[in-house]
DNA sequence: AATATTAGCGCGAACGATTGAGCACGTACA
DNA sequence: TGTACGTGCTCAATCGTTCGCGCTAATATT
């Protein structure tokens, strides 16, 4: 296995210990042996003795000498979050089914950080870089446009700027999910944001939006909040409508942690789902079925997300030059449980 | 930032652009002008044009030359269980912090695939690894023993080899919630456990019997069930158990997959919680507090678990010959919620 | 004037793997 | 006897960085 270091088992090592060059070794391990005529006597022993010491070629000699690394650059905002673990697990899994290693950042949310690791993923030589954007900006992103370098977005992506990417079909599943609530009897449906400038939360506004529109119900705009996607946000602003008593018998909560945040403010209210207040939350996680009351949502397919942007990752690496689907989206599905009750 | 592989720019570009050898530039970069006496006219140049040209040293040809590649190996069971993401999480955080990079790689809970990823990883050179081990073997694990490589192991460690270890005091944990459940009127209590030869598993069931025998109350085998940490195994144990009419008042799951299963098994059978039977789960979740009914938890400082393992690693990166502390064991905390009913 | 010191920098090898070019030997054929 | 070819291997360069050693020229010391 050649963990330690100074023991390491190199191609001079075998060759030296067999008097051969390494060349030879190499090629025969490579196997180059027919191709430069390598007697089977010769190729034996070096397989049998590569064998024995448990030789593992450095992927870092050979990574400087072929230029290609075998590995993948994977940054995502926050592997805490279970809808990105979730997508961390397809892409690790499938990138190991292509021989592929995976170098993981996590930007914490942050721009700057997203930044500098996507600096410190090339200095590690990656191949191709696989970006869950924080979101805000994609200034830094301007120059994949034109490079012929390999990178596909996941989950974000940005309408400005042409890069590959593989989302959740947000637009749908926010319409499908306003719609079910309206088909419920709900007209005043709070809409609980992320963050505001990202295309998960774009999508999902003009979902929820078109859906309104479809039944002739106006936009209110004092009942969309928020503007992150984390548990803090949907506390805090569900609770301030709460005591602003605004108006309105759904929330329509835009990630699992949104939705958490409004539980802790509506149970701190002493307000019950879903008699008191019917909601549906964006990500499915094993746990929604569990909660008080089961919880409606919307599911997207998050390993599938990590899934098929290595495998369009891959093709781009592996032919640069082949034009590659500009966009993927995948598809959500409602998955009806016991939060929205029907306003007669 | 040099990410098209062919318009990287080295140290010999910068180089040749200003008439001086790679040796001068690289000495720059590397802080040592004063050391080597260059001149502040060569140095200003020489960082000005890096600058310019966004120069990042390749992380590859250093490692190769240095044999330092500021790089661990992180091998973690199943990245999609929130408890792991915790751990992967606290791991990137601190591994970044001391300028360390994290390769992930996801054993999927199978020895074999641990056996590949440990190849994998070194030879791509890591200087130290992170391992949540899968558990049932550690056959593979022995070489690291008397090896001077850097090896920490986290949530699971084994009693028969001595490599250092981070994880949860698990005894303690379970004999808290037992006596918890004790405290309440509870002697007849399902034990849901995970894979049985893993130490988290055994140091529970040892806390387990403890606080029984602490009150004097019998070991029932019948209600210890269960091998495996996933859902599907929370699921059927406790189906079985109820089919089978066993006598319990309350559940103690070892982990928060277990507990969903359970609770899937529960709800099947119409049976509610606290009301038909009590419970409590291993992990906490932010999840938790909301699901029906809120649940009492056994919490693990999972994030830190990851922290505190990678700096445990990078002393032994820095000192490999101070010897470290065999194993550090974090406190769990006992989180009460609603899912306890206390009889008569 | 001869020698010592200092400033400022370069040479060349090394890390481990890969690869095109080419060398030495044997055999066959004209 | 000369040459053409096949066999089985080696040489040396390369990737980008680092580092021990040492070189040259200018200035200082005796």
């Amino acid at each position: 296995m050649s963990m330690d270091v100074n023991s390491r088992v190199t191609l001079k090592r075998i060759g030296k210990q067999l008097g051969i060059s390494v060349t030879t070794v190499s090629r025969i391990l490579n196997g180059h042996a027919r191709r430069y005529r390598i007697s089977k006597e010769t190729e034996k022993s070096v397989v049998k003795l590569a064998a024995e010491l448990k030789f593992v070629p450095s992927r870092l000699a050979r990574g400087l000498r072929l230029n290609k690394t075998t590995t993948i650059g994977l940054v995502i905002p926050d592997i805490s979050n279970p809808f990105f673990a979730s997508i961390a697990n397809g892409v690790t899994v499938e990138a190991h089914r292509n021989n592929y290693g995976v170098i993981l950042c996590d930007s914490q949310d942050n721009v700057d950080m997203e930044i500098e690791s996507l600096e410190v993923l090339f200095s590690r030589g990656i191949e191709g870089l696989l970006l869950c954007p924080v979101g805000q900006s994609c200034e830094h992103l301007k120059k994949f446009e034109r490079s012929r370098f390999p990178i596909v977005l996941a989950d974000r992506y940005f309408p400005q700027i042409t890069i590959p990417y593989v989302a959740s079909d947000n637009f749908a599943g926010a319409r499908d999910a306003t719609q079910y609530l309206i088909e419920n009897g709900h007209r005043q449906i709070m809409c609980l944001q992320g963050l505001r400038n990202t295309s998960p939360n774009k999508d999902r506004v003009r979902g929820y939006e078109a859906a309104l529109a479809a039944h002739s119900i106006p936009v209110n705009r004092d009942i969309m909040v928020g503007n992150s996607f984390n548990e803090q946000c949907g506390y805090s602003e569900t609770r301030q409508l709460l005591e602003n008593k605004q108006n309105f018998t759904a929330i329509l909560a835009f990630s699992n942690l949104l939705m958490l945040g409004a539980l802790r403010a509506l149970s701190e209210a002493k307000l019950r789902i879903p008699d008191n207040l019917s909601m549906i939350s964006f990500d499915d996680q094993p746990y929604m079925a569990h909660l008080s009351p089961p919880m409606t949502t919307i599911a997207q397919e998050s390993s599938e997300i990590g899934q098929k942007a290595v495998r369009l990752l891959l093709e781009r690496i592996q032919s640069p030059d082949k034009s590659t689907p500009e966009g993927v989206l995948l598809p959500t599905r409602l998955i009806v449980r016991e939060s929205v009750k029907h306003l007669n």
